[in-house]
DNA sequence: ATTCCACCGGAATAGCGGGATA
DNA sequence: TATCCCGCTATTCCGGTGGAAT
């Protein structure tokens, strides 16, 4: 049943013909990144999860390089690498060809590289950048020659919110590209475009398509997943089409595996505080630390614990509810 | 209006571990 | 091998916040 599986791989940037309903946007991220030297640009793409911002950058990226530009590029994912040497890492050996394979590299060295004159624009997109740690970085970028960054986050306010003044100011005068959850219709519509590519035809229903756009709540990354697994699930049973069945099961489905995909970023003792909250939750900061307490045998402090909460709201894997003097948190 | 309470998160710093260097 | 150096995690300290109690 399944003819061409990439167009349901998240990890591949799709051709763009596949790419609906961001003809604005994508306009947008062209204009705003096209190499030129001397320029240090500033672009911002704001929105949830699900709504193009990564993949239309990666792909304006490749579109770029078709049109015949000329220029360097990186994508760091910031979740992965979160700290101000991680990314000046990441970028050093994608852009100015020093060999860092150790942690040991000073920093300094890496800046100093970064700050030369280059024979080629460079692009450098930070993905999930609210997840930085420290803004620190972007106050290096913002001062390397011909370099022109794309901030990609969920929130502007968790960007901005701990960025140096200083930092602040320089960088957030740049341009501003807002992406609007998918509706319904737009989600069909993009689900039918995958599916005729990857699927034999009549393997699908349109029906089934909006009912998977219906329940995926605008989250193209959800609903693509769900399409994927709605037809292995068909193709393990043997059926030759989807069934109604397929498609019932396929969007919780979809929604466990990128959690679990979040929680395998945690550490052991993270994912014991998130295992409490799941399991006795809704539960008070104070109760979930006394039960973690008395769980592991060294316990971190609280303020610790209190970091670990936060990550694990940004991972979207618990949520708090109430006032601050009634508070409670709730797994995902 | 003021104080209290529980929680929140920024800033500075210590301790640790791992690669680099001699 | 011993020491150095760097960055990372956790800790310490503390001011802030919003609702509740007085």
């Amino acid at each position: 049943m399944i003819r061409d599986p990439r167009v349901l791989d998240d990890e591949v940037v799709p051709d763009h013909e596949l790419i609906l309903h961001r003809r604005d946007e994508m306009e947008a991220l062209l204009s705003a990144l096209r190499p030129r030297m001397n320029a240090r640009d500033h672009v911002f793409a704001f929105g949830p999860t699900g709504t193009g911002k990564s993949t239309l950058a990666r792909l304006a990226l490749t579109l770029l390089e078709e049109d015949g530009e000329a220029f360097d590029a990186t994508v760091v994912n910031c979740w992965k690498f979160p700290t101000r040497s991680d990314v000046l890492r990441a970028i050093a050996s994608d852009l100015v060809s020093v060999t860092v394979n150790t942690r040991s590299t000073p920093t300094a060295d890496l800046t100093s590289k970064l700050h030369d004159e280059p024979d080629r624009p460079r692009i450098v997109i930070l993905d999930e950048a609210d997840q930085l740690a420290d803004t620190d970085v972007l106050y290096d970028l913002h001062r390397a020659p011909s370099l022109a960054v794309l901030y990609i986050g969920n929130d502007e306010d968790d960007l901005f919110a701990g960025m140096a003044d200083r930092v602040r100011s320089r960088v957030a005068t740049g341009r501003r590209i807002d992406f609007e959850r998918y509706s319904t219709d737009e989600l069909s519509e993009i689900l039918e475009a995958r599916a005729d590519h990857a699927f034999r035809s009549g393997a699908i229903s349109m029906r089934q398509l909006e009912a998977i756009a219906s329940a995926a709540d605008g989250d193209a990354r959800t609903a693509i997943r769900a399409l994927k697994l709605a037809a292995e699930n068909a193709t393990e049973n043997g059926h030759l089409r989807v069934s109604d069945a397929d498609v019932e099961a396929a969007i919780p489905h979809a929604r466990e595996q990128l959690r679990q995909k979040s929680l395998s970023q945690l550490t052991s003792e993270q994912r014991l505080v998130y295992d409490i909250i799941r399991d006795n939750g809704p539960i008070s900061p104070a109760d979930i630390y006394e039960r973690y307490t008395s769980a592991v045998n060294d316990p971190k402090t609280k303020r610790t614990v209190r970091s670990y909460l936060s990550k694990m709201r940004h991972y979207n894997l618990v949520e708090p509810h109430g006032p601050r003097n009634s508070r409670t948190y709730t797994s995902l």
